[in-house]
DNA sequence: GTAAAGTCTATAGATTTAGTAGACTATTGA
DNA sequence: TCAATAGTCTACTAAATCTATAGACTTTAC
C-alpha cells in the first residue's frame, strides 16, 4: 500500500509550487530540491513527467522555472499520484483507469475483489477530492 | 498503492481456508494452489509466514494440511496484509505500526502528511474491520 | 555570446518481488 | 517398521522496479 519516493517527492514539489502560485512566481528545481530535501536530478525527472502530463509547465532560461499550469484548486493529489505511481487501486481488477482481469473464475463474486474495491474507492475518494489548494490550506489553518 | 502478489495470494488462501473452516476441514497447499491459481512452492512460504504470525496452524502427515487458528470472524484482512506486505500506511510517517520520521521540518504542519494520514485511516478502517468471515459472507449473499 | 535554466537519454546500483529447488522432519496407516 | 504424505526450512535466482546519477543538448534573457 506504499507510495513510492517518486510519488512522495512529486506531491511535495507540487504542494510547494501551489504555495508559490499565488505570488505567480516561477520556482527552480534547485529551490524545491533544497527545501524539500530531494535529490535535484531525480526531482528533474519527476517534474518533467508532471509537465508532460499537463499538470506543470516550465520556462527556460534566466529567471525561468516551473509553475502550475492550472490553479491549485483544480489539481487533485490523485492526478499526481496516478502520473507518478500508476493506478490508485491495490489490485488491477478494481482499477478504474487501468483495469485488468485477475483470473478469478467470477469477478462479481470474488470476496477479495469486493473488499479491494472498497479500498480503492476509499483511497480515490480522498485523493481525487483533495486538491493542492486543500493541502496548502490545511497547513495554514493550523499554523 | 499496490498490494503485492504475496499479499494477494495470502488473502485468497485465507479466504479459501475461511470457507473450509465451518466444515473444520484441513486443506492442503496443493488444493489451495490449484483452485486459486497460485504457484504451490510460493504459496508454501506465504502460508508458513501466516502460521508463524499466529494466524494459521497446520498438521503434518497423511490427511494433514492448513487451517485457521482462530474463527474467521476474528481474523481481519488488515492483519494478513500487515504480515505479508508490511504497514498499511502509504508513507511511514503516518504508520501506526511502523512509524518513522519522514524528515519534513514539522510533521504537524506537513500538508502531505495530513492527507496521507487520512488515506491510512481510510484503508485501515476497511481492512481492519473486514474479517475473513465478512469476505466469505458477502460473496454468499450475492450468489 | 554567455550564463541560467530546463530537456532528454542512458545507465548503474540497490532493493524487492516472484518464484524455484531441494534436503529435511513429522505423521499416519498398512 | 516402512513408505507415502504433508509441511518446514534455507538458499538461490531471474526479473522487475526503484532511486538515483551523469552528461550532452536546447532555449531564453540580458
Amino acid at each position: 500500500m506504499k507510495l513510492s519516493k517518486r510519488g512522495e517527492y512529486g506531491l511535495r514539489a507540487a504542494i510547494h509550487l501551489a504555495r508559490c502560485h499565488k505570488e505567480s512566481r516561477l520556482v527552480q528545481i534547485k529551490e524545491i530540491a533544497e527545501e524539500q530535501h530531494i535529490p535535484p536530478k531525480y526531482l528533474e525527472q519527476i517534474l518533467l513527467a508532471l509537465k508532460n502530463a499537463g499538470i506543470l509547465n516550465s520556462k527556460l532560461g534566466v529567471g525561468g522555472g516551473y509553475y502550475l499550469l492550472r490553479p491549485p484548486d483544480t489539481v487533485s493529489m490523485g492526478e499526481i499520484v496516478r502520473v507518478l505511481d500508476g493506478p490508485l487501486a491495490p489490485i488491477r481488477c478494481v482499477s478504474q483507469t487501468a483495469y485488468e482481469p485477475c483470473g478469478c473464475p467470477d469477478e462479481e463474486t470474488c470476496g477479495l475483489r469486493l473488499v479491494m474495491l472498497d479500498v480503492r474507492n476509499a483511497i480515490s475518494d480522498i485523493l481525487d477530492n483533495t486538491t493542492l489548494a486543500d493541502a496548502v490550506e490545511r497547513v495554514e489553518q493550523i499554523s
